[in-house]
DNA sequence: CGCTCATTTGATTGTTATCAAAAGAAGTGG
DNA sequence: CCACTTCTTTTGATAACAATCAAATGAGCG
């Protein structure tokens, strides 16, 4: 599999798998006359987006690395809303702060929100658009449910296969298997437990043979049951591309004989 | 204060009044002349919106009534993920589950929905739609905080916090009271907690003097104290007419003699 | 090798769920 | 209007879950 912030995919490209994931639809051609190839800007890790970026557009098309959507209270909780992944576009919003957790890369996304406005055959993109806002708030929703009604386990669970398919959608996974470099710190954010906890449950999951995490490495061993555990549902259309890439991981000299 | 499931305001003076609100401009004219006023749909306590009202358009504007966002597990588990409250659309997500929580009654939106559209000078319209969608996620984010970082207690102040800001606002609501005519297990299910515990939690709330429930209404003691508490952030500006109603409720005889 | 940071472990405490039962409200029909 | 039923809230006791504290181990890095 390859590295999550440091991979040799194009911008583009990435975009296209996760709409076509989203959609369930192919998307040929479209966003490769964009020109969202151009300038790729690095983000150190744990820096501001927007202020450590300076005079960045609003909005961009994150290529590597995990970005948290966090919180800070007073006292110095924090609570992380979401992670943001490779393939998805981040919008300046000023209630949110996006928080680099690993170093990223990004690549300006203004082309694309242009593109949208166009009364021209946009219609495909547009569509697309609208079904990856719809998807980003089931994730949200998702996380709600999460933190309001499952346990400790059953959200390390349900994170573990999201992450997993939302990965594996943009190539960036195998069937069983993904990078996922942050600290145990950051999973705690995310899904509201300590980090002495999250370090227990990593350590139940494994005794269980559910999921294996060594040194920022997932690896799913039963990924049915920690679906069914978690009440997992899938939030991805199967695609024909998607389809391809499944048969080609799982039998690579089927594929590529046909 | 006015009764939430049963009040005499017109349909769009609702929408405006919450509109004005969270854009903080002023909206005159222009939703009146949108025909939203028209047939009045009411929907029993505890059905599901869409398919206990047969044939509804996919836009609803909620009258008057509390539904709830639900989402059920197969175990049986519910978690409630939003509250809409009176002057708030509602629109038909194959995911969620739209449930009523008390009986309510709501208006056709396809109108709106429409008028949105126009390239005509609707152009306050839409900002105020887009503001609207904003806030409607700010509040999503609100409730992953509350059920990420918050304990029981700060969650229940929280809720209480913005629930009589949202309905202040629309004219349901005193400076310091307002009515929430549902059993302790819709917040316990919204909070993410066990009904006793919302018992107990309340009691306490009355206890410190912070809040008081009494068979459905709400009386905040101490907002100061409880938006501290719960690090609530207010999603709303104060507009003229917040601000002219406010007046007009604090001191009834001099908004009369103005 | 020695430093720092991250994870793990063990012990303890605190918060919240669960269970069971009582008390209180709210309707229903005589 | 009262007995009766049913639903909701409250109370007390106990258990489960997860946080916190403190210390040890491990991993990465100059």
């Amino acid at each position: 599999m390859i590295s999550l912030t440091q991979h040799p995919m194009a911008p583009s490209d990435l975009l296209r798998q996760r709409w076509e994931a989203i959609t369930g639809g192919e998307l040929d051609g479209v966003l490769e006359r964009l020109s969202l190839n151009g300038v790729r800007r690095t983000v150190p890790a744990n820096s501001e987006l927007w202020s450590g970026l300076g005079g960045a557009p609003d909005s961009l098309l994150l290529v590597s690395g995990v970005v948290g959507e966090t919180r800070l209270l007073v006292d110095g909780r924090r609570q992380i809303l979401s992670l943001r992944l490779p393939g998805e576009v981040l919008q300046r919003d000023g209630q949110e702060t996006l928080t680099t957790l690993t170093s990223a890369a990004v690549v300006d996304a203004i082309p694309l929100i242009r593109a949208l406005g166009d009364r021209a055959e946009m219609q495909a993109l547009r569509r697309a658009w609208v079904a990856a806002a719809r998807a980003d708030q089931a994730m949200m929703r998702d996380q709600i449910v999460r933190l309001g009604r499952l346990s400790a386990f059953e959200r390390m669970a349900h994170l573990l296969v999201e992450t997993h398919e939302r990965l594996f959608h943009v190539g960036l996974a195998t069937p069983s298997a993904f990078q996922l470099p942050v600290r145990q710190e950051v999973v705690a954010d995310l899904l509201g437990m300590s980090v002495v906890h999250v370090s227990r449950v990593t350590q139940q999951l494994r005794r269980e043979r559910l999921a294996q995490t060594r040194s920022s490495y997932v690896t799913l061993m039963d990924r049915e049951r920690l679906c069914e555990l978690s009440s997992y549902a899938s939030r991805f259309a199967v695609t024909p591309s998607a389809a391809r890439l499944a048969v080609s991981i799982a039998r690579p000299q089927a594929a590529r004989a046909s």
